[in-house]
Order: structure tokens, then sequence, then C-alpha cells
DNA sequence: TCAGAGTAAGCAAGCGCTTAGTCAGAGCGC
DNA sequence: GCGCTCTGACTAAGCGCTTGCTTACTCTGA
């Protein structure tokens, strides 16, 4: 109702968006090809570039959204707890839950970097660089307050990071585990790594 | 100088297994040509099918004999060990190391898996059932025998093995930390998360 | 003499992307 | 309301190039 300039023309852009994050995911970028991402939004293989501009473009802005939602995502945990034990349990509860909920998504945005052109990577990798500080933040906090205990907080921060990031590639819809589930036991795991 | 049949021949199939893995691992099995794994090797692309069969099947291969050296690996680290806790520690020590060393195979092993043809993907998966089978088990045991401690200890061997596959995505040989150091790091981690 | 490692040349198919156009609908004078 | 124009979403066809792999050959050493 509001603002909705072409809706036919905004449908089709989000439709081929989609289609490329289930070919991306499915095949990887380089095994996917225009035309299964056009055939998969249900148009002619032209009809991707009246929408966007490139192959490699499409995929700077599945990476792109994705990880500003990520960074969002952290930033919240923070901002929304006092201190540095429930920071770090809100973080990893939705960082997790979050990866296993979006797997598709999250698996295109961790394993297909090698694909983006160099200029694209650099602003990928800042983003990165920047959830990564978030992260080793909360830990080192924690160590200076004597309320989380780890010989090596940056070590630490990789590897809570890490076991957020992998659960993008083993995930599946049907394993048996809810995101809830994992999200819970992934917290409780993190508390303990962490010295909490 | 033993039964070396014919040196040359030899060395130039392996010469193309170590391109293609070096290719692979950079640009992903379907982002590498068979030209680039020709030139790597210092051959002509043809050179290639004179001893392999395919590019799949050089990915078949390299997938295959890491996916038996870790089963080798996390067998020979239940068997030299007595006592779970004992048994997760050489575990997680050694898987973790392994993937840090030999990162660029690693990384082919774990995330090209989807590049397989459907029987060779099949073998492949046979493969790491058992090696998840193995570490699920010692943990079931160590938990069962009260010197481990975890709700539900096939998710926590699920995060155990997630944690140590990750480390072949994010880790660099100049990244400033050894695989000695990550592998007793994590082995830390890993006892604290199996509530050892 | 001949087996087998290696190559130059190239084939059919598929690739990312472009061109030149069709067509439906919004806007506008009358 | 009616015809006309114009805009922009969309496509049929296809271009130039690269792909995985093959063929027909040479060369080397036992």
């Amino acid at each position: 109702m509001a603002a909705a300039r072409q809706p036919s023309t905004t449908d089709a852009r989000e439709r081929l968006l989609e289609a490329a994050v289930a070919s991306f995911a499915a095949r990887g970028f380089h095994g996917t090809t225009t035309r299964d991402i056009a055939a998969g939004a249900g148009m002619s293989p032209a009809a991707l570039y009246v929408h966007h501009r490139s192959k490699e473009e499409l995929l700077h802005q599945i990476s792109r959204e994705g990880h500003l939602r990520t960074l969002a995502l952290v930033e919240a945990a923070v901002a929304d707890e006092t201190g540095p034990v429930g920071q770090l349990t809100r973080l990893v509860e939705e960082f997790v839950r979050h990866h296993a909920l979006t797997h598709t998504t999250a698996r295109i945005i961790n394993y297909e970097m090698a694909a983006l052109s160099p200029e694209h990577l650099d602003e990928i990798m800042d983003l990165r660089r920047r959830i990564d500080a978030v992260v080793r933040d909360v830990i080192e906090r924690g160590v200076a307050a004597g309320v989380l205990a780890t010989p090596d907080p940056a070590m630490t921060a990789t590897a809570l990071l890490s076991l957020g990031i992998d659960v993008a590639r083993w995930y599946r819809d049907d394993a048996g585990w809810t995101p809830e589930q994992v999200a819970a036991h992934y917290r409780d795991l993190a508390l303990r790594m962490a010295g909490a």
C-alpha cells in the first residue's frame, strides 16, 4: 500500500535474488549458471540483466545484506544486555539460531567469498572484522572483569564465531533439531568454553 | 630405490594431484579449469587425461584419501588411549592439528562435496558417518562412565567435529598461530564443552 | 621394435552477457 | 471515451569465448 513504486518490478528483482540464493547455496557460485537463476525465477536468461548488473553483483548483494544483518544482530545482543556474561549468552544464542534458520543464505555468505571481486571482497572483509571485534570485545571485557576465564580471549572468540558459522554447513531443516534447540545447547557450550 | 615402477610417471600423476589440490582450494572445483590444473603441474591440458579419468575423479581421489586419513586419525586416537577423557583429549588435539596443517586439502574435502558424483558422494558420506560415530561413541561412553557431562552427547559430538572442521576454513599459515597452539587451545575448549 | 608418456589441435557444448526487438500499460490531448 | 505516444519490463536469438575432453600424432628410452 504505502510507497510500493512498481510492485511487479520489485517482485521480479526479489524473485531473481531468491533464485540466486537457492542456486548458489545448492551448487555454489561457479556451479550456478545465469540460466539456472533466471529459470528459478521463471524468466528468460536475459531478464536477469534487466534487474541486476551481473552474476557477481547478485552474489555481492546477497553477501552484503547477510553480513549487515549479522553485524546488526551481534551489536543488538551487546546493546540489549548488561555485563559480558549476559551479552555473550544472548549473542551466541541469536548468532547460532540465525545461522540455523538462514542456513541457505549463510552458506553462501561464508563459503562463496572467494568468488567476489577484489573490491567487493574488501568491503565484506571489513564487515567481518567488525563482527569479530564485537565478539572479541565481549570476551576480553569478561576476562578483565573476572566473570569469564580463558587463556587466549582472541582464540576463544574465533572458536565461538567458528562454531556458529559452521552451523550453516551442517544444519538441515529435517535433521531432527530445531534452530532453538541448537541455539540453546550452543549457548551452554559457549559459556563453558568462555569459563563463565 | 625399492619398487618405484616408473618414477617419472608416478611423479607426473602426483604433480597433477597436487596442482588440483591447490586450484580446488583456491578457486573451488567449479572455479577450476582442467587447464589450470595442467598448467599448475607444468604440463599441457591433455596430459591430465593420460593420468586421470576426469576432473571429478581427481576431486574424488583427493576427497577419498583425505577422509580415509581423518578416519584413521580418529580411530588411532581412540585405540592409543584408555578411557574417554584421554581419548577425547587426544582425538581433538590431533583432529584440530591435522585440519590446521592440511587446511588446503581439508577445505576441499569439507566444502566441495556437492561437486562429487552421486556414487562418489555416497562413498564419502559413509566415511563421514564412521568418523562421526567414533566421536559420538567417545562422548557417550564418557557420559555413561560419569567422567564427562553434557545433556546431549550427539549434539556435543557434532559441535566438537564442527569446531575442528571449521579450522580448515579460517586457518592461515601466516595468521600468527601455529597448528600446535590451536590444537592445544581447542583441546582445552573441548574438555570444557564435554564437561570433563 | 614398440609401449607408453606427452602434446598440438580442435570439437561440441555450455558459458556470461548483449542486441534488437515485442508488448502491456500509464499518461495525455482532444 | 478514444486514439496516440512513450516508457520500461521482458524476450528470442545469438555473439565471442571458455569449458571438459578427444584425437591423432611425436618422441623417448628400454
